[in-house]
DNA sequence: GCGACAG
DNA sequence: ATCTTGTCGC
C-alpha cells in the first residue's frame, strides 16, 4: 500500500498546469465543484457526492462498499476510496474540481485521498482536513486565527517531500467575534492538478455561513441521512 | 521502544 | 468516523 502511494504521488500534480486546459472554465463561466463524503455503518461505506454550480446542486449521487480495512492513518484511501469510486461511476455531470474530505499533499508519502483520487481519477482535487494529519505550520495556531487568515503548513521530517515545502494551508473560512467561543481552521491542500494556493482559494470560494465549503457540507448531511437508515 | 496520527 | 444532551451566543 505504501508502494502504491509512492507511485500515486510521482503520478501527481501539484500546480495548476494542465495537460489539456481545454476543459478548464472560462472566467465567464461558474465552475462545477463537486463535494464527496463517506459515512459508515457496521461493514459498509456509503459515498455521497454532491455536484454545485453557482450556488445550485446540479446533481447528486451515491454509492455503499463494504469495508475493507480498519481506519489507518496514513491509510485512509484504502478505507475509503472504493466507495468514493463507485460513487463517481454514477456521476453524469464532470465536475472542474472535487473537494476531498481528508488530506491531499498533507501526508506522509504526499498522497492522501484527495490526491488517490484525483491521480486515479485524472481530476483536478482539493483535500479538506478537519484535522493536522503532519506537516508544520509556519506560524502558531494555538491562538484563534481572524476569518479570511491562511497559515503554511511546511513538510518537516514526517513528510518525504524536502523540508519546507508547503503542502497545504491551514484556512479560517470562518470564525466568531467573541472571547469565549472560536472555531478551528481547516487544513487544505492540494489533490491533483492545483496548486497549495489555488486549493485554499477554492475552498474560500466555496464557503458562505459555516466553516466547511457548501459541497462538502451537503455531502456531509447527505451521507449521513443515507446511512441512518 | 515512544510519540503522533485525515476519517 | 460514531455514540448523543446540554449549553453558549447571536
Amino acid at each position: 500500500m505504501e508502494t502504491l502511494q509512492h507511485d500515486i504521488a510521482a503520478a501527481a500534480n501539484f500546480s495548476d498546469d494542465s495537460e489539456d486546459d481545454s476543459q478548464r472554465p472560462t472566467p465567464e463561466e461558474a465552475p462545477i465543484v463537486a463535494g464527496v463524503d463517506q459515512a459508515f455503518d457496521d461493514e459498509t461505506a456509503t459515498s455521497a457526492l454532491v455536484i454545485m454550480q453557482s450556488g445550485e446542486v446540479i446533481e447528486r449521487v451515491h454509492a455503499t462498499e463494504p469495508t475493507e480495512i480498519p481506519y489507518i492513518p496514513g491509510l485512509l484511501s484504502f478505507r475509503e476510496g472504493g466507495a468514493i469510486l463507485s460513487a463517481f461511476k454514477e456521476l453524469e455531470t464532470e465536475p472542474d474540481v472535487v473537494l476531498v474530505d481528508g488530506s491531499g499533499r498533507i501526508h506522509f508519502r504526499e498522497a492522501g485521498l484527495a490526491t488517490h483520487i484525483g491521480v486515479t481519477l485524472d481530476i483536478p482535487t482539493v483535500g479538506v482536513a478537519k484535522s493536522l494529519l503532519c506537516g508544520q505550520p509556519r506560524r502558531s495556531l494555538s491562538e484563534p486565527l481572524p476569518e479570511g487568515t491562511r497559515v503554511a503548513i511546511e513538510a518537516d521530517g514526517d513528510v518525504t517531500a524536502p523540508e519546507g515545502t508547503v503542502i497545504g494551508h491551514a484556512v479560517q473560512t470562518r470564525q466568531y467575534n467573541s472571547d469565549s467561543r472560536y472555531i478551528n481552521p481547516l487544513y487544505v491542500s492540494p489533490g491533483h492538478q492545483v496548486s497549495a494556493e489555488t486549493a485554499a482559494d477554492i475552498v474560500e470560494s466555496q464557503s458562505s455561513e459555516y466553516k466547511l465549503p457548501e459541497p462538502t457540507r451537503l455531502a456531509d448531511s447527505y451521507a449521513g441521512e443515507l446511512t441512518r437508515r
